[in-house]
DNA sequence: AACAAGACCTGCATGC
DNA sequence: TGCATGCAGGTCTTGT
């Protein structure tokens, strides 16, 4: 589920309830997601002060006041909730923090895809998780040129150069199809092909697709705490995600918003307005 | 090195 | 109702 945009929105809404506070208790509650755990991870959490939250492509960053920092990701279907009230673990809460003040800060994930680490901050980005990663996309460093310059000579299409995470970092399925769609680049492009104008513009709707959305889970933030506490779902419209048969918005083409397979995932488009 | 395919999990919608 | 199937917003690993 979460793409950076959600990754953002969830750091974001952590950051009132645990930057500066002391973790008081650390939870375990089954010695693995998808990977086990760092050894005693829950040992070398509690006591410590979170100095800051902070997000790297879909990695959730916590940065504690002994140097260590903690590396989490969502996975698929990962979820933080916060709650100010006791009530009893759901089945799939796997981590819960607690912080001094009495608030709890649940990680909860069915399907198991996320994962977590302990890392030092000083190496952070030589951690495997992390170093391989390309730029973020709404920095600086990120512009056609150095687009260009990452596709060069790949072969594969577009759709699936842009999942992988070591050419730009942070889309996922969802917003790789919306950038594709308003930059009016084909998802079967082959990925080396993209240079000139036309990097320049799937540089720019990358940018304002993953803005958008960020400002959309910001609105929901407003009341950032949720009736149920949970982070970083919000209702956003999307052009073709999600909306085979329907009608493109932006152009009359007959048959409307199509939807494809590449490399095992659903790729929606129209082939009309993309080229 | 680049690429495709399979693996890892659970839950939900759909169709018979 | 029960059961089978397909699908889900992400990495990782393996094999070509």
């Amino acid at each position: 589920m979460p793409e950076l945009p959600e990754v953002e929105t969830v750091v974001r809404g952590l950051r009132p309830v645990l930057e500066g506070r002391v973790l008081a208790h650390v939870d375990v509650r089954r010695p693995d997601l998808r990977r086990p755990f760092p050894p005693k991870m829950a040992a070398r959490l509690i006591g410590r002060r979170v100095e800051r939250l902070a997000r790297r492509a879909k990695y959730i960053l916590m940065y504690l006041d002994d140097e260590t920092v903690l590396i989490a990701h969502l996975g698929m279907s990962g979820r933080m909730v916060i709650e100010r009230d006791a009530s009893p673990p759901g089945r799939h809460d796997h981590v819960i923090f607690e912080t001094e003040d009495g608030v709890r800060i649940v990680f909860n994930d069915p399907r198991r895809f996320g994962s977590m680490d302990l890392s030092d901050e000083r190496t952070l980005d030589q951690h495997p998780l992390l170093r391989d990663i390309g730029p973020e996309p709404l920095s600086n460093s990120f512009n056609a040129p150095a687009l260009t310059e990452r596709l060069a000579g790949r072969k594969t299409a577009i759709k699936a150069a842009l999942l992988d995470q070591r050419i730009v970092a942070g889309l996922g399925n969802i917003y790789v199809c919306e950038a594709l769609y308003r930059s009016r680049v084909s998802p079967r492009r082959t990925a080396g092909t993209i240079a000139g104008k036309r990097a320049e513009k799937l540089v720019d709707a990358i940018r304002a697709v993953l803005t958008e959305a960020i400002e959309a889970g910001g609105s929901s933030l407003r009341d950032y705490v949720r009736a149920d506490g949970e982070l970083g779902y919000f209702q956003h419209q999307f052009d073709v995600y999600g909306r085979e048969g329907e009608a493109c918005v932006d152009c009359t083409c007959k048959g409307g918003i199509k939807r494809i397979v590449q490399g095992g995932r659903s790729t929606f488009f129209c082939s009309t307005r993309q080229r």
